[in-house]
DNA sequence: TACAATACGGAGGGTACCTCCGCTTTTTCA
DNA sequence: TGAAAAAGCGGAGGTACCCTCCGTATTGTA
């Protein structure tokens, strides 16, 4: 499931924002972006680094007192710079998104216009697979309307239109089809913690055969 | 909030099933029986029923104890009777799981082979949209092996095998299909928090044409 | 009614979340 | 270069939740 929802209950007014008496808090439009004094730069690499290789092994759900441990920094420096645990899973997926999108490019050159959509979902199958819920996280993340995670869907969405307009234009997918939708329904392939891979490679040729165009209907 | 509005199911007369073998369908082998004596089954019930107001009301993470104190029992006694969360939605799954399958003979009695299968997982993703985090769960729950789920499973198996072999005899779906790939996949369309209805729709539309029989290539 | 079996409830120990604030490190600038 | 200012560090501590344990209360039975 998902990480604990964070809950309720913050006693104290967050409603701080500038210009208060000792207002710690500016306001960053950019969520976790790298500091720039040298320690607190190393620690965001460390906290990164910790996080990234914790949620791989023990899920997202693991502790975020345990990834501070592991990065050797103490939990006050962690909620310092990441106010959230979707702040850390944000830093972590950066490089995940950035690596989906290289490789639709790496697709779109070698393939033609179907196969090369089809070897795209299949990376992402193939990858969420073996992340579970790394993945999971981001394929739900993928859906939301977070000021960061627009960014980054931008990228993917800029990478998967090309794979599916060129689709498109040889008519070998419905032309109705939106982007966002069939990332959508890729990533529930393997939502579902336990997924074996021959499983996940028989739900995703059920949706690549609803993705083709009906020779006639 | 009504618990659900949809058939009281009356389910005590499951009419022979017309496909399979000889198939009997008593519903029910559950292991997390309801108890004899007479406080502890007035508690029990109570708790149940705080438990399905409170997931729906507030997802599958409430807080045990909140939902002990709305049943009006100390926490300990919920720990008797569910040892943990997952016994505590498995009580409550019942009769989700139950109201899924009776819908699926109702559908067969009424459509077409296809259509009746169209139908019974459209009704089921209505259902997901609406209750959201409990039909994650229950969507989860039918990719697991637990004791309790596998009897559960074996029901919803029988009654959506009703659907999808009649439209494998009828050719109108591919005829390789398994039913519990299906069921993922569809469970799969919901499973990222906010969802749309009119997107679920789209989605459900990919897997629709997906299942459907390719005219002979 | 008395006794045994069963169930109740909540105190309490453990873990994780998150905040707060005194101390330390880095940067700035005269 | 050497303070002072700015920025960051770390972990103690308050809270919520999880789950167990055991003295007390209720129910079923002879």
């Amino acid at each position: 499931m998902n990480p604990r929802s964070s809950a309720a209950a913050t006693s104290t007014a967050p409603s701080e924002d500038a210009a208060g008496a000792g207002g710690r808090r500016d306001v960053k439009p950019l969520p976790c972006t790298r500091p720039s004094r040298a320690d607190a730069a190393r620690n965001y690499d460390l906290l990164v680094m910790a996080a990234r290789q914790a949620f791989e092994e023990h899920g997202t759900d693991t502790s975020l007192e345990e990834i501070a441990r592991r990065a050797g920094v103490g939990i006050g420096t962690l909620y310092r710079r990441f106010p959230s645990r979707t702040a850390l899973l944000e830093a972590v997926y950066v490089e995940e998104i950035q690596s989906v999108c290289d490789r639709a490019h790496g697709f779109a050159d070698k393939l033609g216009p179907f196969d090369a959509l089809a070897a795209w979902l299949q990376s992402f199958v193939d990858y969420s697979v073996s992340k579970k819920s790394l993945a999971s996280e981001l394929t739900v993340a993928l859906g939301k309307d977070s000021e960061f995670f627009t960014a980054c869907k931008m990228n993917v969405r800029e990478a998967g239109d090309l794979l599916l307009d060129r689709a498109k234009e040889a008519g070998t997918v419905r032309p109705e089809l939106e982007l966002m939708d069939i990332l959508r329904l890729v990533g529930g392939i393997t939502m579902g913690r336990e997924m074996e891979p021959d499983q996940a490679n028989r739900l995703l040729d059920i949706v690549l055969a609803g993705l083709k165009a009906a020779p006639a209907s």
